[in-house]
DNA sequence: AATGAACTCAACCGCTCGGAA
DNA sequence: ATTCCGAGCGGTTGAGTTCAT
C-alpha cells in the first residue's frame, strides 16, 4: 500500500515506511517529544523529510490512533460535520477521537461520497440543499454524538488542530446575490457558537425554490472544546431559533468592530462580490 | 487460472497560516 | 510592517489489493 520508493532525491527514502524506520521515529519522539520536525530526521538518523516524519507519527504511530472499522455513528457524525464544515478534514477529525484527518478524508472520498452520489436516503441532505437543519441535528445528536462529559475529547487521542477558527462557513445553500440587504442578527443566547441567522430585506430564492428572508450562516467565530457538542445538541429548530418575537432581532451595527456581526456582514459582502 | 478494472489508503506535494525575529 | 520558517492542511497520486469477467 502507499507509494513505493520511486526516487531517491537527495538520498532520502520515499514511499512506505519500514518497521525499522517506524521504531526509530517512535524512539526519537519518546526521548525528545514532538515538534522540531525539521531537525528530527538528522537527529534520529532517518532518511526522511521532517514532513514525512510528522505525517507518519500523526497518522499512524501516535498513541490512541484507531484504524479502520469506522462505526455507523462515526460515519453519521462525519456526514453531519461535513455538511457543516465542508472539506475541513482536520476539524472533523478533531471531533472523532482517535481518527485522523487523512483517514476521514479517505473514508469520505471512498465510501460516503459514493453513497451520497447514489442517493442513499440514509445519507441524504435536507430538502433545502446542504443547509444543516437544526432540528435534525438535535435529534441525531442524541443517539450518535458522544456525551461531551464522558467523551475523551480532552484526552490524549484527540487530534490537535490549529484549525480552531472558522471563517465564512455557509450553512445554508448557495444564495442569490443579496442586493441592498439590510441584515439583522438574532441573538439567541442558546446559540453562542457563531451560528447566526441574518434577515435580509430582499428575499432570495433558496434551493427548495422558496422565497426566503432568512439566511443562516456561520462566520468568524472561535471554537472551544464544547463547540460541536453544543451545536449538535442544541435545538435550533426554526421556531425556537428565531425567537418568539421580533425583540430577538437586533439591527447590525456595521461600524462597530467589537460587534461580532460586523465581520459577518463583511463576510456576506465578500460572498456577494461587493 | 489469468488478467484487467475498480477500489483502498498511505504517502507526497504545494500551499497557507501563524509566530518569531 | 515585513520577512522567514516551521507546522499544519487539503488535494492528489499511485502501489497494493480485491473484484469481476
Amino acid at each position: 500500500m502507499g507509494r513505493s520508493i520511486c526516487s531517491a532525491k537527495e538520498g532520502l527514502n520515499r514511499g512506505a515506511w519500514t518497521a525499522t524506520e517506524d521504531q526509530i521515529l517512535i524512539d526519537d519522539i519518546q526521548v525528545h517529544g514532538q515538534g522540531n520536525w525539521g531537525l528530527l530526521p538528522k537527529r534520529a538518523g532517518l532518511k526522511r523529510t521532517g514532513k514525512s516524519c510528522r505525517l507518519r507519527w500523526l497518522n499512524y504511530l501516535r498513541p490512541g490512533i484507531k484504524r479502520g472499522n469506522i462505526t455507523h455513528d462515526e460515519e453519521d457524525l462525519i456526514i453531519r460535520l461535513h455538511k457543516l464544515l465542508g472539506n475541513r478534514w482536520s476539524l472533523i477529525a478533531g471531533r472523532l477521537p482517535g481518527r485522523t484527518d487523512n483517514e476521514i478524508k479517505n473514508y469520505w472520498n471512498t465510501h460516503i461520497k459514493k453513497k451520497l452520489q447514489n442517493g442513499n436516503s440514509n445519507f441524504s441532505t435536507s430538502s433545502s440543499g446542504v443547509s444543516l437543519r437544526p432540528s435534525t441535528l438535535a435529534r441525531q445528536g442524541s443517539d450518535s454524538e458522544p456525551d461531551p462529559k464522558s467523551s475523551p475529547n480532552t484526552g490524549p487521542c484527540v487530534v490537535q488542530t490549529r484549525a480552531t477558527r472558522c471563517n465564512k462557513v455557509i450553512l445554508s445553500q448557495q444564495v442569490q446575490p443579496l442586493i441592498n440587504a439590510q441584515p439583522f442578527l438574532t441573538h439567541d443566547t442558546n446559540v453562542r457558537c457563531g451560528y447566526e441567522k441574518i434577515m435580509v430585506s430582499t428575499p432570495f430564492v433558496d434551493t427548495a425554490g422558496n422565497a426566503n428572508n432568512w439566511l443562516d450562516f456561520m462566520a468568524d467565530f472561535d471554537m472551544d472544546e464544547s463547540f460541536f457538542s453544543n451545536l449538535l445538541k442544541m435545538d435550533i429548530s426554526e421556531s425556537s431559533y428565531l425567537g418568539k418575537n421580533d425583540q430577538d432581532c437586533h439591527p447590525l451595527n456595521v461600524s462597530d468592530d467589537s460587534n461580532h456581526g460586523s465581520e459577518d456582514l463583511q463576510s456576506m459582502s465578500a460572498l456577494n462580490g461587493e
